[in-house]
DNA sequence: GTGTCAACTGGACTCGCGGTACAGTCGGGA
DNA sequence: TCCCGACTGTACCGCGAGTCCAGTTGACAC
């Protein structure tokens, strides 16, 4: 009946929460004690310093989306074995999902930590560095495995083309931020959807 | 043969490049004033706070962001009357100058703001929302020039599309910031240049 | 030549925040 | 019983934003 969850995710939580609402800078560690009901002293404990902090957060983050895209992309391969419609239905799961999220989705911290570079340790921004590349090589290999089967209408550079999730994701979500609109990065990856249809359509 | 420039203008290069390199919080009012050369009280005299200072960076650089594209797709249209391969002449043109930038680009300031949101204050924000409107205005009424020659091979909302160019962008900018490569912003544009030829190919 | 104004300089001060240091407390195993 | 990990609480430092303000300097006005 221990419900107490340990401090440390407690303050990575509301770390989260706040860090995604507002940014990083913006969110001080005196808040986070407060909404975490532990002393300065306590958080200092967990986390040498606020770098220690962000480390641990990306760190988090990118796995909780590592599993995510795990897991769609494998829903996506129940409905269809053919790698192409894989690819497609998976995307169609993820922009359903962004549009789902009520508070229009937490935002990408890796567009976050981009920007605020400086900030940051050499740790954090090869954690960020790593998570992109990973991504890279997934769709990668996914965009390997289609153009086996299809041939691509245009030639095109497969890591590029793999970057591109991650950049229209990233893109679309700056898109909502600045506008305060709610489906754009749902918007962006069905357009890119249809860019994939186009690609590697059948002669 | 007064080379002076005058004060205003220093502080806003000054912060600008230091601004583009490291993000706003990074950036103290201090090394803007040494950088300047001039007392704190003299910043203060021209911008009441910071995010004055933010205003006038954001307001400047739209300007010359829009400038910049005016000329672009002006220079495109001379080469080709044609819609369709005017928008791919000025895309090419603008991965070419995206490539040229020695420091690989300054960066987009619109995602920098969009994900440090609560550091600004409303007029900053609008702003920042203004010019993404701006643009998505720009690219639909050429897109919408090119789908009244060329039918597209599958529907599209051109809002959404006119977005994807400034989304590729960004995304392809904050890929480029956070993977320290230099050409990740116009490799996208280039892909985005292949999905136009696809969509607006003629039958 | 005097006045006025914009464009500063320079210094003193407040406040919030990150970060350090460290002594003390409290509960749960060995 | 003792130890240890997980804290609490407090005092303190430095930095950067922002305020206040008194005083200087140079240009132009009359």
């Amino acid at each position: 009946m221990k419900e107490k969850i340990d401090t440390r995710t407690r303050i990575l939580d509301i770390a989260e929460a706040a860090v995604l609402e507002k940014g990083f800078e913006a969110t001080s560690i005196e808040e986070i004690v407060a909404g975490a009901e532990i002393s300065r002293g306590g958080f200092f404990y967990h986390f040498k310093d606020k770098n220690a902090l962000a480390r641990a957060m990306l760190e988090r983050y990118i796995e909780v989306e590592n599993a995510l895209y795990d897991d769609l992309f494998a829903r996506a391969r129940e409905l269809n074995d053919d790698p192409l419609h894989c690819m497609l239905i998976g995307l169609k799961l993820l922009a359903e999902m962004l549009e789902e999220m009520p508070t229009g989705h937490p935002g990408c911290v890796i567009a976050s930590t981009a920007y605020q570079d400086r900030l940051f340790d050499e740790g954090v921004r090869n954690l960020n560095r790593q998570a992109i590349l990973g991504w890279r090589k997934r769709f990668r290999g996914m965009f390997e495995d289609i153009s086996e089967l299809y041939e691509p209408r245009e030639p095109v550079n497969l890591d590029a083309l793999g970057d591109m999730v991650s950049g229209v994701v990233e893109g679309g979500l700056v898109l909502q931020r600045a506008l305060r609109e709610h489906n754009n990065a749902s918007e962006q990856i069905m357009l890119f959807r249809t860019y994939l249809k186009l690609l590697f359509a059948p002669r």
